[in-house]
DNA sequence: CGGCCAATTGATTAAACTCAATCTGCGTGG
DNA sequence: CCACGCAGATTGAGTTTAATCAATTGGCCG
Protein backbone atom coordinates (compact mmCIF):
# COMPACT_ATOMS: atom_id res chain seq x y z
CA UNK A 1 0.00 0.00 0.00
CA UNK A 2 1.22 3.60 -1.02
CA UNK A 3 2.49 6.00 1.94
CA UNK A 4 -0.31 8.18 0.41
CA UNK A 5 -2.88 5.58 0.42
CA UNK A 6 -1.98 4.70 3.87
CA UNK A 7 -1.62 8.09 4.98
CA UNK A 8 -5.69 8.91 4.23
CA UNK A 9 -7.01 5.83 5.09
CA UNK A 10 -4.95 5.68 8.00
CA UNK A 11 -6.69 9.20 9.50
CA UNK A 12 -9.91 8.25 7.87
CA UNK A 13 -10.93 4.94 8.46
CA UNK A 14 -13.75 3.34 6.26
CA UNK A 15 -13.97 6.49 4.10
CA UNK A 16 -12.55 5.16 0.35
CA UNK A 17 -11.44 7.87 -1.76
CA UNK A 18 -14.14 8.69 -4.51
CA UNK A 19 -11.14 9.20 -7.48
CA UNK A 20 -8.40 6.30 -7.02
CA UNK A 21 -5.85 6.84 -9.52
CA UNK A 22 -4.01 3.96 -10.78
CA UNK A 23 -1.51 3.52 -7.41
CA UNK A 24 1.78 2.28 -9.04
CA UNK A 25 2.59 5.61 -10.97
CA UNK A 26 4.45 8.27 -9.72
CA UNK A 27 2.84 11.53 -8.49
CA UNK A 28 4.58 13.54 -11.62
CA UNK A 29 3.75 10.85 -14.21
CA UNK A 30 -0.22 11.54 -12.77
CA UNK A 31 0.13 14.89 -13.03
CA UNK A 32 2.02 15.75 -16.12
CA UNK A 33 -0.55 12.44 -17.42
CA UNK A 34 -3.22 14.72 -16.43
CA UNK A 35 -2.58 17.63 -19.17
CA UNK A 36 -1.08 15.33 -21.96
CA UNK A 37 -1.18 12.14 -23.29
CA UNK A 38 1.89 10.49 -22.24
CA UNK A 39 3.24 7.16 -24.02
CA UNK A 40 4.62 4.27 -22.70
CA UNK A 41 7.58 5.43 -23.31
CA UNK A 42 7.56 8.39 -21.60
CA UNK A 43 5.96 7.20 -18.50
CA UNK A 44 8.90 5.05 -18.54
CA UNK A 45 11.90 7.58 -18.88
CA UNK A 46 9.94 9.89 -16.10
CA UNK A 47 10.04 6.97 -13.61
CA UNK A 48 13.62 5.47 -14.63
CA UNK A 49 14.25 9.58 -13.26
CA UNK A 50 13.41 9.21 -10.32
CA UNK A 51 15.24 5.53 -9.31
CA UNK A 52 17.34 7.35 -6.68
CA UNK A 53 15.28 8.56 -3.96
CA UNK A 54 15.74 9.64 -1.04
CA UNK A 55 13.99 9.35 2.60
CA UNK A 56 13.16 12.78 4.62
CA UNK A 57 11.71 12.59 8.16
CA UNK A 58 8.94 15.12 8.71
CA UNK A 59 10.69 18.47 10.20
CA UNK A 60 13.81 18.08 7.94
CA UNK A 61 15.54 20.68 5.83
CA UNK A 62 16.64 19.85 2.60
CA UNK A 63 17.44 22.58 0.93
CA UNK A 64 19.34 25.94 3.03
CA UNK A 65 19.09 29.35 1.73
CA UNK A 66 22.15 30.72 0.06
CA UNK A 67 23.62 27.05 -0.17
CA UNK A 68 24.97 25.48 -3.49
CA UNK A 69 21.72 24.23 -4.81
CA UNK A 70 23.17 21.92 -8.09
CA UNK A 71 20.27 19.32 -7.85
CA UNK A 72 16.85 18.46 -9.20
CA UNK A 73 14.27 17.53 -6.67
CA UNK A 74 10.89 15.20 -7.47
CA UNK A 75 8.42 15.40 -4.77
CA UNK A 76 7.48 11.80 -4.77
CA UNK A 77 5.67 11.84 -1.43
CA UNK A 78 4.85 14.05 1.25
CA UNK A 79 4.37 17.40 1.39
CA UNK A 80 7.33 20.43 2.36
CA UNK A 81 7.53 24.00 2.92
CA UNK A 82 9.52 26.72 0.67
CA UNK A 83 10.64 29.32 2.83
CA UNK A 84 13.05 31.95 3.23
CA UNK A 85 14.08 33.50 6.83
CA UNK A 86 15.11 36.93 7.42
CA UNK A 87 18.03 38.46 9.28
CA UNK A 88 14.79 40.17 12.01
CA UNK A 89 13.54 36.08 12.77
CA UNK A 90 10.66 36.51 10.78
CA UNK A 91 9.54 33.81 7.90
CA UNK A 92 8.04 33.84 5.19
CA UNK A 93 6.89 30.84 3.60
CA UNK A 94 6.55 31.03 -0.05
CA UNK A 95 4.94 27.79 -1.20
CA UNK A 96 4.12 24.07 -0.04
CA UNK A 97 5.64 21.57 -2.41
CA UNK A 98 2.90 18.39 -3.05
CA UNK A 99 4.09 15.42 -4.61
CA UNK A 100 4.46 15.52 -8.08
CA UNK A 101 6.10 19.01 -7.75
CA UNK A 102 10.03 19.74 -8.66
CA UNK A 103 12.62 21.81 -6.83
CA UNK A 104 15.30 23.29 -8.87
CA UNK A 105 14.15 22.49 -12.17
CA UNK A 106 16.18 25.48 -13.35
CA UNK A 107 19.62 25.19 -11.06
CA UNK A 108 22.59 26.93 -13.09
CA UNK A 109 26.05 25.88 -12.81
CA UNK A 110 26.98 28.48 -10.15
CA UNK A 111 23.86 28.63 -8.89
CA UNK A 112 22.78 29.31 -5.12
CA UNK A 113 19.36 28.02 -3.82
CA UNK A 114 17.55 31.24 -2.71
CA UNK A 115 15.17 29.40 -0.75
CA UNK A 116 15.24 27.15 2.21
CA UNK A 117 12.83 23.89 1.87
CA UNK A 118 11.70 21.78 4.68
CA UNK A 119 9.78 18.76 5.11
CA UNK A 120 6.54 18.86 6.37
CA UNK A 121 5.78 15.16 6.81
CA UNK A 122 7.60 12.00 6.50
CA UNK A 123 9.07 12.31 2.29
CA UNK A 124 10.10 10.48 -0.16
CA UNK A 125 11.84 12.46 -2.91
CA UNK A 126 13.60 11.46 -6.17
CA UNK A 127 17.39 13.39 -6.69
CA UNK A 128 17.96 13.92 -10.33
CA UNK A 129 20.78 15.55 -12.50
CA UNK A 130 19.76 18.71 -13.91
CA UNK A 131 21.45 17.14 -17.17
CA UNK A 132 18.97 14.50 -17.22
CA UNK A 133 16.11 17.14 -17.19
CA UNK A 134 18.19 18.56 -20.25
CA UNK A 135 18.08 15.86 -22.18
CA UNK A 136 14.20 15.82 -21.66
CA UNK A 137 13.68 18.59 -23.98
CA UNK A 138 16.05 16.84 -26.86
CA UNK A 139 14.34 13.58 -26.81
CA UNK A 140 10.49 14.19 -25.37
CA UNK A 141 9.05 16.96 -26.31
CA UNK A 142 5.63 15.87 -25.19
CA UNK A 143 6.95 16.01 -21.69
CA UNK A 144 9.19 18.96 -22.54
CA UNK A 145 5.87 21.10 -22.83
CA UNK A 146 4.90 19.19 -19.70
CA UNK A 147 7.96 20.78 -17.73
CA UNK A 148 7.27 24.27 -19.46
CA UNK A 149 3.70 23.77 -18.00
CA UNK A 150 5.15 23.00 -14.69
CA UNK A 151 6.90 25.81 -14.44
CA UNK A 152 4.13 28.38 -15.71
CA UNK A 153 2.06 26.75 -13.28
CA UNK A 154 4.84 27.29 -10.47
CA UNK A 155 4.90 31.32 -11.10
CA UNK A 156 0.97 31.37 -11.35
CA UNK A 157 0.76 29.62 -7.92
CA UNK A 158 3.48 32.44 -6.75
CA UNK A 159 1.65 35.30 -8.13
CA UNK A 160 -1.37 33.69 -6.56
CA UNK A 161 0.26 33.82 -3.24
CA UNK A 162 1.24 37.49 -3.81
CA UNK A 163 -1.99 38.42 -4.49
CA UNK A 164 -3.26 37.04 -1.44
CA UNK A 165 -0.68 38.74 0.99
CA UNK A 166 -1.16 42.27 -0.95
CA UNK A 167 -5.15 42.67 -1.72
CA UNK A 168 -6.73 39.88 0.81
CA UNK A 169 -7.64 40.19 4.47
CA UNK A 170 -7.05 37.44 7.01
CA UNK A 171 -9.75 35.24 6.47
CA UNK A 172 -9.82 35.83 2.54
CA UNK A 173 -6.30 34.63 2.82
CA UNK A 174 -7.11 31.26 4.30
CA UNK A 175 -9.60 30.80 1.80
CA UNK A 176 -7.79 31.44 -1.14
CA UNK A 177 -5.16 29.30 0.02
CA UNK A 178 -7.37 26.26 1.00
CA UNK A 179 -8.75 26.60 -2.10
CA UNK A 180 -5.58 26.44 -3.88
CA UNK A 181 -4.27 23.54 -2.04
CA UNK A 182 -7.31 21.85 -2.76
CA UNK A 183 -7.14 22.56 -6.99
CA UNK A 184 -3.50 21.13 -6.54
CA UNK A 185 -4.29 18.08 -4.85
CA UNK A 186 -7.50 17.44 -7.27
CA UNK A 187 -5.16 17.08 -10.43
CA UNK A 188 -2.70 14.31 -9.00
CA UNK A 189 -6.07 12.95 -7.46
CA UNK A 190 -4.88 13.11 -4.06
CA UNK A 191 -7.83 14.26 -2.38
CA UNK A 192 -10.75 12.38 -0.84
CA UNK A 193 -14.37 13.97 -1.60
CA UNK A 194 -13.28 17.44 0.23
CA UNK A 195 -11.34 16.24 2.93
CA UNK A 196 -7.49 17.88 2.74
CA UNK A 197 -4.07 16.48 4.18
CA UNK A 198 -3.25 19.46 5.87
CA UNK A 199 0.21 18.81 7.41
CA UNK A 200 0.98 22.34 8.60
CA UNK A 201 0.90 24.14 12.32
CA UNK A 202 -0.97 27.31 12.51
CA UNK A 203 2.67 28.95 12.84
CA UNK A 204 3.18 27.52 9.05
CA UNK A 205 0.11 29.08 8.15
CA UNK A 206 0.55 32.01 9.82
CA UNK A 207 4.14 32.71 7.98
CA UNK A 208 2.76 31.43 4.65
CA UNK A 209 0.10 34.13 4.77
CA UNK A 210 2.11 37.15 6.25
CA UNK A 211 -0.53 37.20 9.62
CA UNK A 212 -0.01 36.73 13.25
CA UNK A 213 -0.22 32.78 15.31
CA UNK A 214 -2.90 34.46 17.08
CA UNK A 215 -5.15 36.13 14.27
CA UNK A 216 -4.76 32.78 12.28
CA UNK A 217 -6.19 31.09 15.05
CA UNK A 218 -8.82 33.31 15.61
CA UNK A 219 -9.86 33.12 12.02
CA UNK A 220 -9.54 29.66 11.85
CA UNK A 221 -12.19 29.60 14.63
CA UNK A 222 -14.60 31.64 13.12
CA UNK A 223 -14.33 29.59 9.87
CA UNK A 224 -15.25 26.68 11.86
CA UNK A 225 -17.98 27.94 13.43
CA UNK A 226 -19.51 28.94 10.59
CA UNK A 227 -19.36 25.43 9.57
CA UNK A 228 -17.52 26.39 6.29
CA UNK A 229 -14.79 24.42 7.28
CA UNK A 230 -14.17 20.94 9.53
CA UNK A 231 -10.18 20.97 11.22
CA UNK A 232 -9.24 17.72 12.31
CA UNK A 233 -5.25 16.71 13.61
CA UNK A 234 -3.48 16.71 9.59
CA UNK A 235 -6.67 17.32 7.93
CA UNK A 236 -9.05 19.67 6.59
CA UNK A 237 -12.71 19.33 5.39
CA UNK A 238 -13.97 22.43 2.99
CA UNK A 239 -17.56 22.20 4.06
CA UNK A 240 -18.79 25.17 2.23
CA UNK A 241 -16.29 25.59 -1.20
CA UNK A 242 -18.94 28.18 -2.40
CA UNK A 243 -18.26 29.88 0.50
CA UNK A 244 -14.56 29.62 0.80
CA UNK A 245 -14.44 30.64 -3.56
CA UNK A 246 -17.11 33.68 -2.72
CA UNK A 247 -15.32 35.03 0.11
CA UNK A 248 -11.37 35.14 -1.52
CA UNK A 249 -12.33 35.70 -4.96
CA UNK A 250 -10.62 32.48 -6.18
CA UNK A 251 -10.78 31.69 -9.91
CA UNK A 252 -10.91 28.36 -10.48
CA UNK A 253 -9.73 29.08 -14.15
CA UNK A 254 -6.38 30.46 -12.95
CA UNK A 255 -5.26 26.92 -12.40
CA UNK A 256 -7.00 25.33 -14.47
CA UNK A 257 -6.94 21.45 -14.45
CA UNK A 258 -6.93 20.97 -17.97
CA UNK A 259 -7.97 17.15 -18.79
CA UNK A 260 -7.51 16.16 -22.29
CA UNK B 1 21.18 57.89 -29.55
CA UNK B 2 18.98 55.25 -28.17
CA UNK B 3 16.17 55.81 -26.07
CA UNK B 4 17.42 54.93 -22.90
CA UNK B 5 20.26 57.21 -22.79
CA UNK B 6 18.23 60.07 -24.39
CA UNK B 7 16.08 59.48 -21.53
CA UNK B 8 18.50 59.59 -18.46
CA UNK B 9 20.32 62.70 -19.60
CA UNK B 10 17.04 64.26 -20.92
CA UNK B 11 16.13 64.73 -17.16
CA UNK B 12 19.76 64.88 -15.48
CA UNK B 13 21.53 67.31 -17.85
CA UNK B 14 25.26 67.65 -17.42
CA UNK B 15 25.49 64.23 -15.52
CA UNK B 16 26.85 61.57 -17.57
CA UNK B 17 26.52 57.64 -16.70
CA UNK B 18 29.08 56.25 -14.97
CA UNK B 19 28.68 52.93 -16.41
CA UNK B 20 28.05 53.17 -20.20
CA UNK B 21 27.82 49.93 -21.71
CA UNK B 22 27.99 49.30 -25.58
CA UNK B 23 25.07 51.22 -26.68
CA UNK B 24 24.06 49.00 -30.14
CA UNK B 25 23.60 45.90 -27.88
CA UNK B 26 20.39 44.81 -26.72
CA UNK B 27 19.48 44.56 -23.37
CA UNK B 28 18.73 40.98 -23.39
CA UNK B 29 22.55 40.49 -24.49
CA UNK B 30 23.66 43.13 -22.22
CA UNK B 31 21.79 41.36 -19.59
CA UNK B 32 23.07 37.89 -20.86
CA UNK B 33 26.56 38.80 -21.45
CA UNK B 34 26.79 40.29 -17.72
CA UNK B 35 26.30 36.50 -16.85
CA UNK B 36 28.20 34.40 -19.53
CA UNK B 37 30.56 34.64 -22.22
CA UNK B 38 28.78 35.19 -25.50
CA UNK B 39 30.29 34.03 -28.55
CA UNK B 40 29.42 36.28 -31.71
CA UNK B 41 27.21 33.82 -33.20
CA UNK B 42 24.83 34.15 -29.94
CA UNK B 43 24.82 37.61 -30.33
CA UNK B 44 24.13 37.52 -33.51
CA UNK B 45 21.03 35.06 -32.75
CA UNK B 46 19.85 37.07 -29.90
CA UNK B 47 19.29 40.07 -31.95
CA UNK B 48 18.00 38.11 -34.70
CA UNK B 49 14.92 37.48 -32.75
CA UNK B 50 14.48 40.63 -31.91
CA UNK B 51 13.60 41.91 -35.81
CA UNK B 52 10.14 41.94 -35.07
CA UNK B 53 9.37 44.98 -32.96
CA UNK B 54 6.21 46.76 -31.41
CA UNK B 55 5.90 49.94 -29.94
CA UNK B 56 3.75 50.33 -27.16
CA UNK B 57 2.58 53.59 -25.62
CA UNK B 58 2.66 54.33 -22.18
CA UNK B 59 -0.39 53.07 -20.25
CA UNK B 60 -1.60 50.68 -22.90
CA UNK B 61 -2.12 46.71 -21.78
CA UNK B 62 -0.16 44.38 -24.06
CA UNK B 63 -1.35 41.29 -22.25
CA UNK B 64 -4.43 40.48 -20.41
CA UNK B 65 -5.73 37.91 -18.02
CA UNK B 66 -7.50 34.69 -19.08
CA UNK B 67 -6.46 35.98 -22.87
CA UNK B 68 -4.72 33.27 -24.80
CA UNK B 69 -1.04 34.06 -25.26
CA UNK B 70 0.89 32.17 -27.38
CA UNK B 71 3.49 34.64 -28.02
CA UNK B 72 7.04 35.70 -26.16
CA UNK B 73 7.62 38.65 -25.54
CA UNK B 74 11.09 40.23 -24.72
CA UNK B 75 11.51 43.81 -23.72
CA UNK B 76 13.81 46.30 -25.57
CA UNK B 77 13.07 49.94 -24.29
CA UNK B 78 11.31 50.73 -21.51
CA UNK B 79 9.36 49.81 -18.39
CA UNK B 80 5.72 47.57 -18.06
CA UNK B 81 4.02 46.08 -14.82
CA UNK B 82 2.81 42.92 -15.08
CA UNK B 83 -0.72 42.73 -12.29
CA UNK B 84 -4.04 41.31 -11.78
CA UNK B 85 -7.13 42.70 -11.16
CA UNK B 86 -9.96 41.14 -8.66
CA UNK B 87 -13.38 40.86 -8.89
CA UNK B 88 -13.73 43.21 -5.71
CA UNK B 89 -11.86 45.88 -8.18
CA UNK B 90 -8.52 45.73 -6.63
CA UNK B 91 -5.49 45.19 -8.27
CA UNK B 92 -1.71 43.81 -7.00
CA UNK B 93 1.00 44.34 -9.39
CA UNK B 94 2.78 41.41 -9.32
CA UNK B 95 6.57 42.74 -11.02
CA UNK B 96 7.88 45.25 -13.21
CA UNK B 97 9.08 44.53 -16.81
CA UNK B 98 12.92 45.88 -17.13
CA UNK B 99 14.51 45.69 -20.69
CA UNK B 100 15.81 42.46 -21.40
CA UNK B 101 12.83 40.96 -19.54
CA UNK B 102 11.42 37.90 -20.65
CA UNK B 103 7.59 37.71 -20.71
CA UNK B 104 5.54 34.20 -21.72
CA UNK B 105 9.06 32.47 -22.31
CA UNK B 106 7.14 29.27 -20.95
CA UNK B 107 3.60 29.71 -23.23
CA UNK B 108 2.04 26.53 -23.99
CA UNK B 109 -0.09 25.25 -26.88
CA UNK B 110 -3.29 25.79 -24.75
CA UNK B 111 -1.91 28.36 -22.09
CA UNK B 112 -3.32 31.46 -21.40
CA UNK B 113 -2.31 34.57 -19.28
CA UNK B 114 -2.69 34.34 -15.90
CA UNK B 115 -1.71 38.16 -15.52
CA UNK B 116 -2.44 41.10 -17.61
CA UNK B 117 0.66 43.52 -18.91
CA UNK B 118 0.67 47.49 -19.16
CA UNK B 119 3.37 49.79 -20.50
CA UNK B 120 4.27 51.96 -18.05
CA UNK B 121 6.78 54.10 -20.48
CA UNK B 122 6.52 54.30 -23.79
CA UNK B 123 8.13 50.59 -24.56
CA UNK B 124 9.97 48.57 -27.73
CA UNK B 125 8.91 45.07 -27.33
CA UNK B 126 10.39 42.21 -29.70
CA UNK B 127 7.45 39.33 -30.89
CA UNK B 128 9.02 35.80 -30.83
CA UNK B 129 7.43 33.14 -31.72
CA UNK B 130 7.87 30.52 -28.85
CA UNK B 131 9.03 27.92 -30.96
CA UNK B 132 12.28 30.01 -31.37
CA UNK B 133 12.55 30.11 -27.87
CA UNK B 134 13.08 26.15 -28.08
CA UNK B 135 15.17 26.32 -30.86
CA UNK B 136 17.99 27.79 -28.18
CA UNK B 137 18.28 24.93 -26.17
CA UNK B 138 18.99 22.51 -29.12
CA UNK B 139 21.26 24.70 -30.81
CA UNK B 140 22.96 27.41 -28.41
CA UNK B 141 23.89 25.88 -24.82
CA UNK B 142 25.12 28.72 -23.25
CA UNK B 143 21.93 31.09 -24.25
CA UNK B 144 19.82 27.85 -22.94
CA UNK B 145 21.58 28.09 -19.52
CA UNK B 146 21.73 32.02 -19.62
CA UNK B 147 17.46 31.93 -20.26
CA UNK B 148 17.37 28.99 -17.43
CA UNK B 149 19.16 31.43 -15.16
CA UNK B 150 16.59 34.16 -15.95
CA UNK B 151 13.63 31.80 -14.98
CA UNK B 152 15.05 31.14 -12.19
CA UNK B 153 16.03 34.78 -11.62
CA UNK B 154 11.86 35.49 -12.15
CA UNK B 155 11.44 33.10 -9.32
CA UNK B 156 13.83 34.90 -6.73
CA UNK B 157 11.96 38.57 -7.65
CA UNK B 158 8.61 37.16 -6.60
CA UNK B 159 9.64 35.27 -3.84
CA UNK B 160 11.30 38.72 -2.65
CA UNK B 161 8.02 40.34 -3.68
CA UNK B 162 6.25 37.50 -1.57
CA UNK B 163 8.68 38.41 1.80
CA UNK B 164 7.89 42.22 1.18
CA UNK B 165 4.45 41.30 1.00
CA UNK B 166 4.30 39.36 3.79
CA UNK B 167 6.99 40.15 6.24
CA UNK B 168 8.02 43.84 5.84
CA UNK B 169 6.39 47.03 7.58
CA UNK B 170 5.45 49.40 5.20
CA UNK B 171 8.34 51.89 4.74
CA UNK B 172 10.60 48.16 4.63
CA UNK B 173 8.99 47.63 1.63
CA UNK B 174 9.55 50.78 0.08
CA UNK B 175 13.50 50.38 0.36
CA UNK B 176 13.42 46.76 -0.57
CA UNK B 177 11.74 47.30 -3.94
CA UNK B 178 14.09 50.22 -4.72
CA UNK B 179 16.83 48.08 -3.68
CA UNK B 180 15.80 45.21 -6.12
CA UNK B 181 15.33 47.92 -8.78
CA UNK B 182 18.90 49.30 -8.62
CA UNK B 183 19.96 45.64 -8.60
CA UNK B 184 18.26 44.71 -12.18
CA UNK B 185 19.10 48.19 -13.61
CA UNK B 186 22.52 47.67 -12.86
CA UNK B 187 23.04 44.55 -14.27
CA UNK B 188 21.41 46.27 -17.62
CA UNK B 189 24.00 49.08 -17.32
CA UNK B 190 20.70 51.54 -16.85
CA UNK B 191 21.97 53.22 -13.43
CA UNK B 192 23.30 56.85 -13.48
CA UNK B 193 25.41 56.58 -10.30
CA UNK B 194 22.26 56.35 -7.72
CA UNK B 195 20.15 57.53 -10.11
CA UNK B 196 17.19 55.36 -11.06
CA UNK B 197 14.01 55.59 -13.58
CA UNK B 198 11.37 55.83 -11.77
CA UNK B 199 8.19 56.02 -13.89
CA UNK B 200 5.10 54.18 -11.64
CA UNK B 201 2.86 56.08 -9.68
CA UNK B 202 2.37 56.09 -6.12
CA UNK B 203 -0.85 54.30 -6.93
CA UNK B 204 1.20 51.84 -9.20
CA UNK B 205 3.67 51.25 -5.93
CA UNK B 206 0.48 51.05 -3.62
CA UNK B 207 -0.82 48.19 -5.47
CA UNK B 208 2.69 46.86 -5.43
CA UNK B 209 3.53 46.52 -1.87
CA UNK B 210 0.15 45.87 -0.68
CA UNK B 211 -0.76 49.19 0.67
CA UNK B 212 -3.01 52.34 0.46
CA UNK B 213 -2.04 55.08 -1.43
CA UNK B 214 -1.81 57.64 1.00
CA UNK B 215 0.21 55.56 3.21
CA UNK B 216 2.78 54.91 0.30
CA UNK B 217 2.71 58.89 0.20
CA UNK B 218 3.49 59.22 3.87
CA UNK B 219 6.02 56.81 4.12
CA UNK B 220 8.29 58.06 1.26
CA UNK B 221 7.77 61.94 2.72
CA UNK B 222 9.44 60.44 5.28
CA UNK B 223 11.84 58.34 3.37
CA UNK B 224 12.75 62.24 1.78
CA UNK B 225 12.88 64.01 4.98
CA UNK B 226 15.51 62.34 6.53
CA UNK B 227 17.72 62.52 3.27
CA UNK B 228 17.49 58.33 2.17
CA UNK B 229 15.79 59.11 -1.15
CA UNK B 230 15.34 62.01 -3.31
CA UNK B 231 12.01 62.10 -5.76
CA UNK B 232 11.74 63.69 -8.96
CA UNK B 233 9.47 62.97 -11.91
CA UNK B 234 9.82 60.11 -12.86
CA UNK B 235 13.31 59.78 -10.93
CA UNK B 236 14.35 58.68 -8.06
CA UNK B 237 17.93 59.09 -6.00
CA UNK B 238 18.88 56.99 -3.57
CA UNK B 239 21.20 58.87 -1.09
CA UNK B 240 21.40 56.39 1.24
CA UNK B 241 21.45 53.17 -0.14
CA UNK B 242 22.86 51.62 3.39
CA UNK B 243 20.09 52.70 5.42
CA UNK B 244 17.73 51.55 2.80
CA UNK B 245 19.18 48.14 2.86
CA UNK B 246 19.42 48.21 6.86
CA UNK B 247 16.61 48.67 7.03
CA UNK B 248 14.75 46.64 4.48
CA UNK B 249 17.00 43.42 4.96
CA UNK B 250 17.78 43.42 1.40
CA UNK B 251 20.24 40.65 0.44
CA UNK B 252 22.44 41.99 -2.32
CA UNK B 253 23.96 38.53 -2.42
CA UNK B 254 20.21 37.03 -3.28
CA UNK B 255 19.89 38.65 -6.89
CA UNK B 256 23.92 38.55 -7.19
CA UNK B 257 25.00 39.73 -10.27
CA UNK B 258 27.65 37.60 -11.13
CA UNK B 259 30.50 38.54 -13.47
CA UNK B 260 32.23 36.54 -15.28
C1' DC C 1 3.95 12.64 35.94
C1' DG C 2 6.64 16.39 33.86
C1' DG C 3 7.81 18.73 29.75
C1' DC C 4 6.90 20.43 25.41
C1' DC C 5 4.64 21.83 21.33
C1' DA C 6 0.55 23.44 19.39
C1' DA C 7 -3.79 25.60 20.01
C1' DT C 8 -6.73 28.80 22.30
C1' DT C 9 -8.36 33.01 24.71
C1' DG C 10 -8.28 37.85 26.73
C1' DA C 11 -6.68 42.58 26.81
C1' DT C 12 -4.20 46.26 24.88
C1' DT C 13 -1.50 48.60 21.30
C1' DA C 14 0.07 49.83 16.88
C1' DA C 15 0.09 49.94 11.97
C1' DA C 16 -2.26 50.90 8.17
C1' DC C 17 -6.88 51.98 6.06
C1' DT C 18 -10.72 54.94 4.70
C1' DC C 19 -12.90 59.19 3.97
C1' DA C 20 -12.50 63.82 2.71
C1' DA C 21 -10.24 67.78 1.14
C1' DT C 22 -6.69 70.43 -0.89
C1' DC C 23 -2.79 71.33 -3.75
C1' DT C 24 0.22 71.22 -7.98
C1' DG C 25 1.84 70.80 -12.51
C1' DC C 26 0.57 70.35 -17.06
C1' DG C 27 -1.89 70.28 -21.28
C1' DT C 28 -5.86 72.03 -23.90
C1' DG C 29 -9.34 74.78 -25.88
C1' DG C 30 -11.10 79.34 -26.30
C1' DC D 1 -2.29 84.10 -23.03
C1' DC D 2 -5.26 82.36 -19.60
C1' DA D 3 -9.12 79.67 -17.45
C1' DC D 4 -10.37 74.99 -16.97
C1' DG D 5 -9.87 70.19 -16.18
C1' DC D 6 -7.47 66.32 -14.81
C1' DA D 7 -4.28 63.14 -12.87
C1' DG D 8 -1.18 62.63 -9.33
C1' DA D 9 0.47 64.10 -4.89
C1' DT D 10 -0.29 65.72 -0.26
C1' DT D 11 -2.50 66.49 4.27
C1' DG D 12 -5.83 65.86 8.26
C1' DA D 13 -8.95 63.11 11.12
C1' DG D 14 -11.14 59.13 12.63
C1' DT D 15 -11.65 54.00 12.12
C1' DT D 16 -10.38 49.20 11.38
C1' DT D 17 -7.57 45.36 11.16
C1' DA D 18 -4.29 42.79 12.82
C1' DA D 19 -0.16 42.69 15.98
C1' DT D 20 1.67 42.16 20.53
C1' DC D 21 1.78 40.70 25.21
C1' DA D 22 0.32 37.43 28.46
C1' DA D 23 -1.73 33.44 30.11
C1' DT D 24 -4.00 29.05 29.83
C1' DT D 25 -5.37 24.65 27.83
C1' DG D 26 -4.91 20.11 25.48
C1' DG D 27 -2.33 16.19 23.76
C1' DC D 28 1.35 13.37 23.38
C1' DC D 29 5.77 11.27 24.52
C1' DG D 30 9.33 9.63 27.35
Amino acid sequence: MSERKKNIEGTRPGIVADLQPSDDQSAIVRKLGAISLLSQEEIDFLEGLQNNTLAIAAGTDFITDGNDLRTTFIMMEGWAKRYVLLPSGRRQILSYVLPGDILGLHVNFRSKATYSAAALTDCKVAVVDPRRMLEISQKFPVLAAGLSWCTAREFAILGDQAVRLGRLGAQQRIAHLLLELRSRMRLIGETNGEWLDFPMTQADLADTLGLSIVHVNRQLMDLRQRKIITLERDHVHLDDVKALSEMSHFDFEHLAEFQI
